[in-house]
DNA sequence: CATGGCTTGACCGAAGTGGTCAAAGGGAGG
DNA sequence: CCTCCCTTTGACCACTTCGGTCAAGCCATG
């Protein structure tokens, strides 16, 4: 399936996923246009169709790419053995923003899958990005040191923290059209510098 | 215009109008369906056309009702009289999610309406919501007693994390459904805990 | 029973949908 | 220059959905 697709130079294949993406991110299966997606893509519906048999299997191939790359991005065999909370979160960080870069709508479509499986196609998905996200999650942290926590401290609070300001401050910056790495980054270890006040023993900042 | 159904039960009203905020909020203006939001408010279309002459004055008056809404929200005499920073953010919070909870997607409305003007529409708006909060956001701030701030820190900065994690923490909320007010504010009273830890003298705390 | 304001849902033309297909492009090889 | 064949187009189709209408029913009041 898709052999044609896959044949195609990788820069008109991404063009053309990248478009399915956002469509799909924005609007539920029903309601997202293959008009919509080809005219993104640049390309003929009738091309679209070409590479596609239909819809469904257009969803279904985008479906599994995300989750391709989003496992792939996940599971990184660098992940453990970072034992520092902060250079992980940087680390990750790095990497979740290297994904938006170059698909700047993946996200929006993991949430919208996992949070709305339409039934028209709810059947044969391959996994469930989600789940995976969160098991290797919890595999993460257990190559913490925690020996650098402070007692009176939550890490998990913290962690929570973190991830819900990386949240919406990502969420702000792709309002406004801003996703520059470099920014970003940079404002990532000041935020990490002050989180770090809070959790860490003295000995450890 | 739409004196019949200002002469509606308030309840009813709401019911409408939350009706008209969810499918707006969630769709662009054109793709947008009256069916929806009749269907979702309970009542027959017909009657929905009976109340509002075509479905651009069902958005411009929906778009107002949300402005008003808003502004009415944001601009409260009492804010002026807090000096305390952490005392404000914890008022204006409150008020938020007082609006929150009697409008569950008024704020996405308002955020797609600023973010992206249908050509179809964009005409003939009271205003604008967003300039508003702004604008009343640096009146808010000037009341604040900063003696109280540590030197090394910059409370802006501090406040654009407040601000991002707050926006986070209501994205996983709402996506997992839960909006519960108590909570929620049990929650921001740990996270001003913290934060006022960073920012503020020590006397102070 | 009659009046008159709510309320319904079948209905309309227009626009948009997923999907098809004959024909046009265009590069490679003769 | 022609032929072959894969790629690409966009007009087209049947069907659904859209915004909007309206004749008909509902129901409280008098």
């Amino acid at each position: 399936m898709a052999e044609n697709f896959e044949a195609l130079p990788l820069d008109k294949q991404q063009r053309i996923l990248n478009a399915a993406i956002e469509v799909f991110a924005q609007n539920e299966y029903k309601r997202a246009s293959t008009d919509d997606i080809a005219a993104k893509a640049g390309i003929s519906k009738g091309l679209l169709f070409y590479y596609f048999k239909n819809k469904k299997q257009l969803y279904l191939y985008t479906y599994n790419y995300v989750e391709e790359k989003v496992t792939e991005t996940v599971t990184d065999a660098h992940f453990g053995e970072i034992t520092d909370l902060f250079d992980l979160l940087d680390y990750s960080a790095r990497k979740k923003y290297g994904l938006m870069a170059k698909y700047p709508h993946i996200l929006e479509f993991a949430v919208r899958t996992f949070y709305a499986h339409s039934d028209e196609i709810s059947c044969s998905l391959n996994g469930n990005m989600e789940n995976a996200a969160q098991s290797s999650f919890a595999k993460y942290c257990s190559h913490i040191d925690t020996s650098k926590f402070r007692d009176d401290v939550n890490p998990v609070e913290i962690m929570e923290m973190l991830v819900w300001m990386t949240d919406g401050y990502m969420h702000d910056k792709q309002r406004s059209g801003v996703l520059d790495l470099d920014l970003l980054h940079r404002d990532y270890k000041r935020w990490s510098a002050i989180f770090k006040r809070i959790m860490y023993k003295e000995e450890y900042l």
